[in-house]
DNA sequence: CTGTTTTACGCAAACGTTTACGTTACCTGT
DNA sequence: ACAGGTAACGTAAACGTTTGCGTAAAACAG
């Protein structure tokens, strides 16, 4: 398992090892014809490059960290997919942390990464930390946030229009007829969630409609914690035709509580989610939803980080995308 | 950004930079009176050991490398979770590349990785490459591969008991009086597929059914492939009685085609799958299929690539682990 | 009190690169 | 032919650690 190392190669080129390292790392200050030579002996003698002694010098890694709740959820897999071959294919690679929807693990998981010198960070947050410990973090790396609105912090980050997402949501069931929405949301410590509440509630004043919010006491948005929190709300009587969930996991898990309550989707009450998974597509499930762009999302997120390890002066940016309605059939029109 | 590092700490405790070094690092070597002293001045001008510098001396990085095909797979996906976090708790962070179920990336990334220095890797490999090329990759550093059996060859690995699993699903249909049973798989390029759809034939055998096998041209186990296939499949007259899918992903896509063509599960047919991933247990999904013991795999492969890095020298390791039937409701018996 | 071991620390080399700087040798223009 | 310039390569320092070795002082045994 010992590799062979510039200087090796140097000795049998009989040259220096600056020559060998000016040879293939592409230096100018080398003449064709000696780089071709270098070059055939490297192949030869299976030399690749140390990383590590290359990293210590240049002062990067070519490694950016990634910080994610959970990859159970397809919507934060699907990300971490587009992330990873975007970032490969801008010469970086990705080491990837979940937090585990636990904020004392992110922070702890994000100095990890910063002792492992990497390049910069983009982090999914589990939702709102005290900002003086995660600033104490980001001021020592360049950071990016995914999917969560940091717009009262000097952070970076990318986002869905989360406002605008859920008003779009709840314009749309009341466009059906609903008049009695249920929000079904997992708490809001995160400005996301916050923001998707604030939609909801934005439009029902708008629309002349009365609010009815339902919140999880776990930050986590999985198909779990949705039946849970279902199961006991459709044992008890209601008043509401439609259900507005924050996250298409949470939706799925409303599904199954309903299916085993014995209500139909769409006949007895309509369902929405956020998120657009491609779960929610199949015919089974058939969600109508919100989508998030994830690949745009994900794009981006890596161009602006790179940016900001470019010039780490930089002012922050902030990048929000615009949600679309997704018309599936988990939701009918009533009468009024 | 420009950190603090052990001589910057050294100049303000007054001892030299190694002191501070065996302070930090834990060596016995020491007063514990100088290294609590040490330890307060680390804290408090924030120093963090420079994990790269480490590594350059003690030649080893504590990364491992983790190759696979996809994370949009929930399967896959989620056993990429359990890695993660299990080797974090081991002292291991994971740098993780999509394959992108492409050979050629495959091997592209795995000496990337390498470059990288990585300790280890893990890998759930896309199929059966030409060995040559890989096992020129595996000699450079520990390799276990996992969800793939490599049984004709000297390497690490953890899988289930495919040959097994497949059999266990056919007398399971049998057993329910299904005598015409598909298989429908993904292009056996992989040993693991290969013994899947073996189980399946030696189970015919045994049990005295005709075999009808239905493959994709794709190794890629998605949704969609199972669902143009089945699509297709549909489309056409058909005397089987039961569909035995290679994956749970497939058969959800097979699930979607029947619904599109008007055939219900299980009244017209029955359906399982392989792998258990956790839509399946979804009621409205609610498939039958078997059990992939996801989370000691994942256990078991990092100790394993963990005890070959100590050892390098150690005999190849194979654990192979008992599949078991999840009985739901994609299956029905049928009259003699 | 002497001789030996142990403890706690400093010194310096090493890990494999990159790169500023120095040094040739060759080329150019006049 | 000569000054000046340039192309091509060598020398050595630097990146931030770890660790073997050396050494002084402290602890110990007799």
């Amino acid at each position: 398992m010992a590799s062979v190392t510039l200087k090796d190669v140097s000795k049998v080129a009989g040259v220096s090892y600056a020559t060998v390292s000016r040879a293939v790392s592409g230096s100018p200050e080398i003449s064709e014809e000696t780089r071709r030579r270098i070059l055939k002996i490297c192949k030869e003698m299976g030399y690749t490059p140390n990383s590590i002694a290359r990293s210590m010098v240049k002062r990067c890694t070519n490694i950016l960290g990634l910080i994610v709740p959970s990859l159970n959820n397809p919507f934060m897999s699907e990300l971490t997919a587009d992330l990873e071959i975007y970032a490969r294919n801008r010469g970086y690679n990705l080491m990837v942390c979940n937090s585990s929807y636990d904020h004392d693990l992110e922070l702890e998981v994000f100095s990890l990464l910063i002792g492992r010198q990497v390049d910069g960070v983009i982090m999914i947050p589990v939702g709102h930390e005290p900002y003086d410990s995660l600033s104490a973090l980001t001021r020592q790396v360049p950071t990016v946030f995914i999917s969560e609105n940091m717009q009262n912090y000097p952070e970076n980050y990318v986002s869905v229009d989360n406002f605008r997402g859920m008003q779009i949501a709840t314009e749309y069931l009341c466009s059906l007829g609903h008049r009695e929405i249920l929000y079904f949301g997992a708490r809001s410590d995160s400005k996301t969630h916050e923001l998707r509440l604030e939609g909801y509630l934005s439009s029902c004043e708008k629309l002349g409609l009365a609010p009815h919010v339902l919140r999880s006491s776990y930050s986590r948005s999985s198909r779990e914690v949705g039946y849970t929190l279902a199961s006991d709300y459709f044992s008890r009587p209601r008043q509401e035709t439609a259900i507005l969930c924050s996250a298409d996991m949470l939706a799925i898990g409303v599904k199954q509580a309903a299916y085993e309550a014995g209500i139909r989707i769409p006949k007895d009450v309509s369902l929405m989610g956020f998120d657009n998974i491609s779960f929610s597509a199949l015919p089974e499930i058939d969600l109508t939803t919100i989508n998030q762009p994830t690949q745009q999302m994900a794009t981006s997120a890596v161009d602006m980080l790179l940016d900001h390890i470019r010039d780490p002066e930089a002012a922050h940016t902030r990048l929000i995308l615009p949600p679309s309605l997704i018309e599936r059939k988990s939701c009918r029109p009533i009468k009024a």
